[in-house]
Order: structure tokens, then C-alpha cells, then sequence
DNA sequence: AATCCGGGGGA
DNA sequence: TCCCCAGGATT
């Protein structure tokens, strides 16, 4: 036996009986399919309910206000699903006479219908061979047969779909793709799966290299948050400054400037009227100069600084401590010992 | 290619 | 409380 039927089998004796499971009829499988979109069945089995009790048929859904279909999805999250079941309910009814469509190449064109949506239904209803590639399947495909590639990229969601299109069972595809997402999700689950248990245990590459919580690989998104920063350099006629301790987030118990952040890059006439400037800035300022014209970020894994330094000639008063020749021996970030180097420098 | 869109569940 | 889950639309 091969690894689709193997599946198939285990599918039949151990499914879970589910509502949209004994009907091909494409206005429930389509609506259990979009309800069950990042839903977990439990979650999603009393909104099904609800809506095929509440809108038995397409007219019946497509006749709906959109209050009435988002009233009843209310909860659910993700309400785009239901203002695109709405929309397509009523396509559906003005353009082909409310007879829903089953091949794969009409479903695609339904709004909220994508890749895996339109395999599933064309499977289920339509016999057709379109592999679905859900979270259950890249998970269950990346273990089962140690691909490291990340389901997330370009390139993993190409493989795993041809992959998957290799798998599949031509005489009943709709019954192979949901033997591999039920498998997927009782089975090979995200976390503690049950290997024990698993009918593939003894061919399943990531149990046996001891890899099944390292797959699937995903890259983590780590999104590059953009700060920008301002540094009062304070300069007296008797060559002291003012440091101070950062006292959490980055660069926590290290020296740097007196700081002002702001949301965006500020000019000159911005920065003195900026409320926490006239805090930190006595009355008796000289002059103000900016350092560096040209911003250059420091970069971070996670975020990007765009720091400007603001020479501040002032006269000397009680707050100014810092002599030029002490600070440094001060621990600071890389980004303010550089700027010290330049300005003594310069 | 990156970001947004909810809510459930587990550590 | 934080992290993970992950299909489709949008930009």
C-alpha cells in the first residue's frame, strides 16, 4: 500500500462525522469550506449549523441583507468570508441562474475562493484531480517526508502543491485531500502529534530523524520596525555634555544622549517646538546644529534607527556633568560611539 | 513579497 | 500574557 491509500483507509474508519460530509451538494460544501478558513471544526460546526438552518439554499443567502449574514457570522472573525459569501451568493443567483459551479476553473474566480478553496470544492463535488494544500497538509507532507523547504516562501508553496498534485488519488481525489487534512488535524497535529499511534510511523522521515517539531519549516517574518531617533548632544563653553542611562528596550543600562523619539523624521524648527525639547532644553541655548545631513539607519534585526545628532551649544548650568574627555569610558551603543568618534573627529 | 484580517487554544 | 495557527485579498 502507498501513502494515499493508506490514508484513504485510515480516513474511512476513523473521519469524524461532520454535517458537510454527507452531502456533495456545492452550496454546503462551499460554505463549510469558507467557514472552516483558519477555523478549527469545533469552532466552526455551530456557525455551519446556524447558516444552512438560517439560508437552506443560495437564494436564500444571496436574498440576505449583508447586516443579517454578518449579524450571523458575528464571532466567527475574519468578516471579509462573509461579506465575500455574500456577495458571490448573490453572483451566483444573477449570473448562472443560482446554479453553483463545481469545476475548479469557474471557482477561482469567486471572490473569497483562492487555490485551496476552489481544489477543495472541485474535488468534493466535481471529481476533479486538484490536490488542496491547507496548514494540515503542508504540515503533514513536510514530516512525513522531510522537506525542509518553508511553507511559507514562493518556493515551498510551489513544491508542496506539486507534490501534493503527485499524491493525490484519481478515483477519489474529494475523498484523498480530506483523509489527508482530517489525518492532518486529529493526527499530525501542530503540537504533541501522535506518533505512537501514526498508521506512517515506520516511513515517516522526520520521526525518524527525530525532526517532527522542527517541521514544518516556516520563516518567521520578523517585520523591521522604522524609529526614529534624536540626540540632544548638549555642548557647554567648558566642554561638558549630558549622558543618560536607558533604562529598558534596546540598548537597556547602556549611555547615550539625552533622546527625544519621534513617530517620523523632524527638521530643525520641529524639533525645538517638540514639547519634551523645551522639558530637556534650558532657555540658555545658543546654537543648534545638525550633525549628520545625511541620515544613515542603524540597522537592528528588528528594527531600523534613524537617528539624528543635534549639536546643542549652551552655557554651563547644573544638569551638564559630562565632561568631553570622560564619556568615553561610558558603555554606549554602537550607534552613539561611532557619532563620538566622527564629532571628536570632525 | 509583505501586510492585513479575528478569535481559539496552549505554554 | 505571549505565541502559534494560516487562506485570501490587497498593495
Amino acid at each position: 500500500m502507498n501513502f494515499s491509500n493508506y490514508l484513504i483507509q485510515w480516513y474511512l474508519a476513523n473521519k469524524r462525522d461532520l454535517p458537510w460530509r454527507n452531502t456533495k451538494n456545492s452550496y454546503n460544501i462551499w460554505l463549510s469550506e469558507i467557514i472552516l478558513q483558519q477555523t478549527k471544526v469545533n469552532q466552526g460546526l455551530p456557525y455551519y449549523y446556524r447558516f444552512i438552518q438560517k439560508f437552506p439554499t443560495i437564494f436564500d443567502l444571496a436574498k440576505a441583507s449583508e447586516d443579517d449574514v454578518l449579524k450571523l457570522w458575528q464571532g466567527l472573525g475574519y468578516y471579509s468570508r462573509a461579506r465575500n459569501l455574500h456577495f458571490s451568493a448573490k453572483f451566483i443567483v444573477n449570473e448562472y441562474n443560482g446554479e453553483f459551479p463545481i469545476t475548479y476553473k469557474e471557482l477561482i474566480k469567486l471572490k473569497g475562493v483562492g487555490d485551496y478553496t476552489a481544489s477543495a470544492i472541485a474535488s468534493i463535488c466535481n471529481n476533479e484531480k486538484t490536490a488542496v494544500v491547507d496548514g494540515n497538509v503542508y504540515r503533514l507532507l513536510a514530516r512525513y517526508f522531510g522537506i525542509n523547504t518553508a511553507i511559507n516562501s514562493s518556493k515551498g508553496i510551489k513544491e508542496f502543491k506539486l507534490l501534493a498534485q503527485n499524491l493525490i488519488n484519481s478515483k477519489t481525489p474529494g475523498t484523498f485531500n480530506q483523509a489527508v487534512m482530517e489525518f492532518g488535524a486529529t493526527v499530525c497535529t501542530p503540537k504533541k502529534p501522535l506518533c505512537n499511534t501514526c498508521i506512517l510511523k515506520d516511513s515517516c522521515v522526520a520521526l525518524s530523524n527525530n525532526e517532527v517539531v522542527k517541521l514544518p519549516v516556516k520563516v518567521k517574518k520578523n517585520k523591521i520596525k522604522k524609529r526614529y531617533f534624536n540626540y540632544l548632544v548638549f555642548k557647554t563653553t567648558a566642554n561638558k555634555t549630558i549622558l543618560e542611562k536607558r533604562i529598558s528596550g534596546i540598548w537597556r543600562n547602556l549611555y547615550q544622549f539625552p533622546l527625544i523619539e519621534t513617530n517620523k523624521e523632524i527638521d530643525e524648527n520641529q524639533l525645538v517646538n517638540h514639547p519634551e525639547f523645551l522639558i530637556k532644553c534650558n532657555s540658555e541655548t545658543i546654537t543648534i546644529k545638525l550633525f549628520n545631513n545625511r541620515i544613515k539607519p542603524h540597522k537592528l534585526s528588528h528594527q531600523h534607527i534613524y537617528a539624528k545628532f543635534w549639536i546643542i551649544k549652551t552655557n554651563d548650568s547644573n544638569k551638564i556633568s559630562y565632561s568631553w574627555k570622560t564619556i568615553k569610558k561610558y558603555p554606549v551603543p554602537l550607534l552613539i560611539d561611532k557619532f563620538i568618534n566622527e564629532y571628536s573627529n570632525f
